[in-house]
DNA sequence: AGCGGTATCCACGAAAATGGGGAGGTCGGT
DNA sequence: ACCGACCTCCCCATTTTCGTGGATACCGCT
């Protein structure tokens, strides 16, 4: 039995692999989401990617980012229709990457108020969802859309969210860096500490107080959760 | 114009992603080749793969490394026919993924002592070349053959690489760990020193003296050149 | 006007880490 | 049989770190 086999030019082949690095390396103090919405988009050829993340305490989509996407209607959403959304739900469920045909023909979909008063405004016509998941952890997910006129989703953008869904799920998972706490100057005194200087040291190369230096470092301690310094240079370089 | 189109299965597209993955998160206390060789032997559909590190002083090939090769005819290699290897000086002054077709035709190359005493003997027939370079350091090449009755190499392997190439320089650049230098049960220490935890609670967990631990850390510091334990935890994971 | 967060400084004592020395055993390679 | 690398343990003096509980001042926000 042959295996599926995709298009894929040479450009794009570079931005799969630039994505994946981008998952692995990227600074942690931004949501991991906004490094992937662009990349992913062109990589499927699409034209549109809203993302959110599903909070099952309160039952509501949280946290919106989007490519393409009017600010104002994604209020909207928010505000409005993530209440009357008759295809979302449905495609969470899925737990991969699933086109909204899967849970709607176009033809029903086009009759819903979901579509023409909201989908329509941007002009998303054809959809591809992907929710990730870490056990039952919602993750986030990425709603990728094309425009009116251009062919609907296939298995290669199926495959292709395939693909990327271990990387996603990884990246989504990674907890945010207990140093975003931290202000600029205990991250300084954190960032000294790494390259193993003492607290006398730092003093005279921050032209402050020993003093002061501990206050920083019992400060960022804390906030990180350190228990002493080694744990906390560890943390600087770990993120 | 229409760019070049790749024919890439979803298996051998998981392949890709993960070798990315790989190359910019494995463990740096092997050669950072290693953790290639046989993925990109696979990704190219090819059947065989060596390395080596060009040294400019010496001016031979060292420290091979093989992927379905026979480390005799490796050693036959480095002891004999690279100083008759009328190939890779010129693949090597390209600077990016080329053919061996490229630099002598196959017919020619038939003809020659080394294919018929060296290539021949572990069936290596078509082959291409990939050598990295961070300015004009030599990082390392990649030397992927086909078995004879499999098609020679063509654009899509080429371009492959190509893909690969900034991937796999950055990786191959990345200067080794200090920590290589240590062993094993003064890396386990270090770990745990990354992990907040005094060495009298170090010595509980690895079960043994305190004054053991304390000899281990002063070992391991002294090999790292690190001067306390923070830039030791830090060390541990920054690589 | 008050409140929280930040940056700066001070002092004390307990705990931990560091640097120096050494000692004995195993194990693999020359 | 020796040597080097490793793992294990010991002592001691000094330095550094940690935790506590302060103080003053600036800033932005409400």
């Amino acid at each position: 039995m042959r295996p599926t086999v995709h298009d894929m030019s040479t450009a794009e082949l570079t931005m799969l692999a630039d994505l994946i690095h981008t998952l692995d390396n990227a600074a942690p103090e931004c949501d991991p989401r906004e490094r992937v919405l662009e990349g992913v988009t062109r990589l499927l050829r699409a034209d549109f990617c809203a993302s959110f993340v599903w909070n099952g305490d309160t039952g509501t989509n949280e946290r919106p980012l989007a490519h393409n996407m009017s600010g104002e209607n994604l209020d909207r959403y928010l505000n409005w229709f993530q209440f009357r959304d008759p295809i979302t739900r449905n495609l969470r469920a899925r737990r991969r990457a699933t086109p909204v045909r899967a849970v709607m023909p176009q033809s029903e979909l086009e009759k819903t108020e979901f579509f023409n008063e909201f989908l329509r405004h941007d002009g998303l016509h054809h959809g591809i969802n992907l929710f990730l998941f870490q056990g039952d952890r919602d993750l986030g997910d990425l709603r990728v859309w094309r425009a009116r006129g251009r062919p609907d989703f296939q298995r290669r953008e199926i495959e292709l969210l395939d693909v990327l869904q271990p990387h996603l799920c990884r990246a989504f998972a990674r907890p945010a860096s207990p140093l975003a706490a931290l202000s600029a100057r205990e991250r300084q005194v954190a960032e000294l500490v790494a390259r193993g200087l003492t607290d006398k040291d730092i003093a005279a190369t921050l032209k402050i107080g020993y003093a002061t230096v501990r206050s920083h470092l019992n400060h960022g301690m804390a906030k990180a959760g350190c228990s002493n310094r080694a744990e906390l240079a560890a943390l600087t370089h770990r993120y």
